[in-house]
DNA sequence: TATATTTGCAACCGATTAGTTTCGCAAATA
DNA sequence: TATTTGCGAAACTAATCGGTTGCAAATATA
């Protein structure tokens, strides 16, 4: 069974779910109310999200409170680094060709 | 049928693929020399990165060059945004009580 | 104690996925 | 011209996915 962060974000539900309780964790059915499924669907979201440790919960009483754990989203930030150093390196090549450009035409 | 940068990024082998041709354009054939699967495979998996345009190709002759769209990889950059602004901030959260500790030790 | 609420889990279902094999087409080469 | 090479498309398959319904367990409330 795959689960890492990419195949855990590619659903547009669970993106949903991360945006949501990004800020303030929330129940299964606090966060079910905002979407147009069953509680049982986003438990298993959740599910997925926990299991690749992009979540977190935490008991108080019979309710669950999930919350996004928010320095794993940087393993994703960290993938995306190398190609950063591609469009800022490209963006450079570009600035010296219209550089040149300018240059040429004194 | 579901086709957007955050599904075509959550097969390994199509991030493989990314990074293979981040730097270089590259063929079909070539591409797939670096993997245990067919050519058709690989062939599927670029016209998925294709139909959400975080490749385009270039004909030449026979051979087909395929090469990363830099700039579609921002779209994730983008969404990582609203984030990266949760776990600076957690940060500058915990850099002050860092600095309220040393102060009452003073 | 009886009942209601919150939740996770298992079983099932149709759709999608990633892979394979087979094929046809166009370009290069003998 | 005949053959090889590089490629995409179609048909098929096993596995996975996202959703459903129907439970059971634990906690709160009457």
């Amino acid at each position: 069974m795959r689960r890492d962060v990419f195949q855990a974000i590619a659903d547009p539900t669970r993106r949903a779910i991360i945006v949501l309780i990004a800020l303030q964790a929330m129940t299964p059915n606090a966060i079910a109310g905002h979407f147009d499924t069953t509680r049982q669907a986003i438990s298993k979201h959740l599910r997925i999200l926990t299991e690749c440790e992009l979540i977190t919960q935490e008991q108080q009483g019979r309710e669950i409170y999930y919350q996004l754990e928010v320095k794993k989203m940087k393993e994703i930030d960290k993938w995306l680094e190398q190609f950063r150093k591609i469009w800022e390196s490209r963006f450079n090549q570009l600035d010296e060709v219209l550089l040149t450009i300018k240059k040429n035409k004194k």
